[in-house]
DNA sequence: CGGTATCCCATTTGATACTG
DNA sequence: CAGTATCAAATGGGATACCG
């Protein structure tokens, strides 16, 4: 009767979720790109529950996306910090949040806005090609699943997954 | 004792995740972007229980994620396709499979890989700056807060949120 | 400040069976 | 194929108190 865990599925989706997947830490990974870094705070801002909070602290210490540091005189106090490997999490609370200006508030009324320091201007992230470096279109993109991936998800293997002529992705 | 929503918090990460933001749901769209279309293939490959798995796709067609689209000669027979809203999710989904094929798995395992058919090659996504087109880097970048998010955020303004000269994101 | 410890209920989820 | 119904178990999380 356990609830499934994704942890150990084949699928780097599954897994990453499976990390940071929950209720919680990913609004937590939002404050930490806002700069805060104390339990107090992340305790207030969010409204959580100290209990919960400490909870999903320690697993995103233990997977190395927030680090531990500690600060002032006594060495009693501490910083939650992102790591690289935290940091590089941040297309996705990016496109969370575009997505969520796009879709869920109307024009001019979204709540966060990022600036790009380098231009100065008010930005979006588009997804480019790493390999052309033009900007990719959804329906101009295949996944290709590795075999432990495919098995698990027991499709049959050419009708469902992948075809290349399924339905028109991008019309609404 | 109800668990805090946070669909109605005034923050485009939280909203949308207050949608999609829960254990299955995302992996449900993983699968509608390897066109999975059907009940009966969702559950089976996702091994989720037809319960919740109906509860879900209810739930994102309500929020005009995915649409259900009769199809066969009965007219009883149905498919669940992204609208472009749904599609819009795409670079959430590429993003969290790039970051667990970067940091969960070792070179050369990655269990999911995208080729951009426009050039033909194997490509991860790399955000750009919608206004000046340049590649971004996350310590290039600046989240302003509209002032509802900031109020219900709760932070001391300058202090936490924002500080230009917080500690340095982009080190280790 | 930075947490732990307890209590306990609400909700989710899994298992299984059933229907048109 | 496309779901709905029912039930019990497990978990998540809110409230509150406590500690160095």
């Amino acid at each position: 009767m356990k609830h499934t865990s994704h942890s150990d599925k084949p699928c780097p989706i599954a897994q990453t979720l499976g990390i940071i997947g929950d209720n919680w830490t990913l609004l937590i990974l939002r404050n930490c790109f806002m700069r805060t870094t104390r339990f107090d705070d992340f305790q207030q801002q969010l409204g959580i529950t100290r209990h919960v909070l400490s909870d999903r602290l320690k697993k995103l210490v233990e997977h190395e996306i927030l680090k531990k540091v500690p600060y002032g005189e006594s060495g009693r106090r501490f910083e939650y910090r992102l790591t690289k490997k935290g940091v590089s999490l941040s297309p996705v609370l990016m496109n969370l949040a575009s997505w969520g200006n796009d879709w869920l508030f109307d024009e001019g009324e979204a709540p966060i806005e990022y600036v790009h320091t380098v231009c100065g201007h008010k930005m979006k992230p588009i997804q480019t090609c790493s390999s052309c470096g033009e900007v990719v279109e959804t329906n101009k993109v295949k996944m290709v699943l590795g075999k432990a991936l495919s098995e698990s998800i027991k499709a049959e293997p050419s009708e469902n997954l992948n075809a290349l002529l399924g339905y028109s992705i991008n019309q609404d």
